[in-house]
DNA sequence: CTGAAAGCGCTTACAG
DNA sequence: CTGAAAGCGCTTACAG
């Protein structure tokens, strides 16, 4: 591969002037004739800048670290789609982790190659910034990661001792499944939530209560339940609800499940236990997806703008590397009710109007 | 941030010593107090050696790119999986490029940008090598990247020129397919194919041929339709298929989706006909995901090997990197048809039997 | 057992 | 308008 030295022998000039024609410097004007046939000497080289000679004089890499739980999950990937495009459309390129392939998060072996990891990334001189979405991450080594040189931006989580972040309106959100229930006649509704004991779980919570609230209406603990976002995470914490909940006036008509696939688990838990969706019991998930269209019944779901989160997030990474401030920031745009299949007026209603 | 001149100053011996303690050289014998003052120096100091310097001395950046069309492929999900989880093993960065976030691969635009970033990519120094998984990208290019310094295996394709590839049975799995289709009775069977001009596609629609061939059962062409492996385009080629096809019992009584997404598609062009599955028309899906047992009916597919496949191709691209040789290579773990509610035997049979 | 030197390929004040 | 020099932070023959 040529290098700069090598451009700029055929060019018959200095490195030092190939460099600055080829990165368009602008402090230093270069006779016509010296740049064409720099550039034109480049050109048959085929020449390319080496990023990692570049990145230790300039110290800038041009390269962000994003870190996501789990790409499975369709929330995370529509927030890396978001990260993707606007890094790509500033020039930046992505380095990708996923935190859960270093095992089980719980074991303290995967914990510590995770942490190692994740400093060394830090530490390392290879990234500008860095990304980091929700995660098993636990508070104390964010506020690690946060002390190290790197600026760092979390996705769809805060915490305390890092300043930038950017998140939906999980609470806003959450109000709206329950009120989409509300609206339909439900005043039995179970919430299952998510367990982590992070914020955006947290916000998910008040958000459904706050809901139950406004419209006067208490909540019964016995329909509250928490996991994981995933399919079994939602069909173990629908199970723990009808345990708790023997008779049909007991158990909720409606579920607010706080995570897509944790909704679809849901829903599997429901048809195993015979609970016809949305005849008998109905179900409205946080996060959106294509896919739940195609459900049966359709799904109705909250559609959140995950993917204006991973955009704004790169463009506040981007701000601080230019000295910028970075700031906790929730994303304008209102959650979207998408009214399908899976929700309808409850059983009771309907027995009283026929 | 402290640098290796840095610990050396402060454990008091030169930097190269510094360097070769850290990085456990084993031609150099230290003794035993030199060392254990180098290593109490580094981590005082929190010492972490810069990976850009490292890379641009050793020519090693322990970063490997992967290309995919598109996250949002549950195919290509596992993939990224598997190529994570092995690299991660091994001590190794993944750099993620989604090919589509550059805009559509149509547009003359989104096409030169895209090919300028693998070029950069590729001619950049800051990767050791590149898995190119399936994508958008078209034989040319692909050429281009191959003949470059840079060790480059193929992920779920092969093309010519290009040595080193990993894939999995494709033909097999979609005999496999339809030859389930055959088991239960069913003889007008139609293929919902891939339209990419690639040899994955090829290798799919042939196993769909081979299994019909072999069963002494003869294609019509009306019966098979090509689209990309997206909801809308199982859709449409369900309907082309039904559209070429106006009595019952010209049409197909069982389709054969060469994606998953396709055939989730599928399905709903077949509601959308008023076609019950797997009452009227059954329907298997290539490539399996646990979602699919939650779809209505619960969609029957066969599972492929997928993360297998991402681990192969970083071990692949390891073993290149230690000079060795790189090959075409099919993964071995058998597919694997996964029953489920979507297909049965074809009404005729049912009939015939009452 | 350890040090001194050269160099990976760039960028960027500093001269002229 | 362009060149010569220093240096980013490492590694690695080469000495001794």
């Amino acid at each position: 591969m040529a290098n700069l030295k090598d451009v700029a022998r055929l060019a018959e000039v200095d490195p030092s002037t190939v460099s600055r024609v080829l990165r368009g410097d602008p402090s230093q004007a270069v006779r016509p004739a010296t740049r064409e046939r720099i550039i034109g000497a480049a050109q048959t080289l085929a020449y390319r800048p080496n990023a990692l000679a570049r990145g230790l004089r300039t110290r800038r890499t041009d390269t962000i670290g994003l870190i996501i739980p789990n790409i499975d999950n369709f929330g995370f990937a529509e927030v890396t789609h978001g990260v993707q495009a606007a890094a790509a459309q500033a020039g930046k390129l992505v380095l990708l982790i996923e935190a859960d392939i270093l095992g089980p998060e719980s074991s303290r072996d995967g914990t510590d190659r995770m942490e190692e990891l994740y400093l060394r990334l830090v530490g390392d001189g290879r990234l500008d910034g860095m990304i980091v979405a929700f995660a098993s991450l636990d508070d104390h080594l964010v506020a690690q990661l946060a002390e190290r040189q790197i600026p760092l931006v979390l996705v769809n989580r805060r915490t305390t001792g890092v300043s930038g972040s950017v998140v939906v309106d999980d609470e806003r959100g959450s109000r709206m499944a329950v009120e989409h229930l509300i609206g339909l006649g439900h005043r039995r509704i179970g919430f299952l939530g998510l367990e982590a004991d992070i914020d955006t779980a947290r916000r998910r919570a008040r958000g459904y209560r706050a809901g139950m609230a406004a419209a006067g209406l208490a909540v019964d603990e016995r329909h509250v339940a928490t996991g994981p976002p995933t399919l079994a995470g939602g069909r173990a914490a629908v199970r723990a609800v009808l345990e708790r909940c023997a008779s049909a006036t007991d158990r909720p008509t409606g579920f607010f499940a706080a995570s897509l696939l944790g909704a679809i688990g849901a829903h599997a838990a429901l048809r195993e236990a015979d609970l016809a969706v949305p005849h008998e019991v109905s179900l409205i998930a946080f996060n959106d997806h294509e896919l739940a269209a195609h459900l049966d019944p359709p799904l109705t779901t909250v559609r959140m703008p995950n993917g204006r989160m991973g955009q704004e997030a790169v463009a506040m990474l981007l701000g601080a590397l230019e000295g910028g401030s970075v700031e906790d920031r929730m994303i304008e745009e209102p959650p979207v009710v998408i009214a399908r299949g899976s929700t309808a007026p409850p059983m009771t209603n309907i027995e009283e109007r026929t």
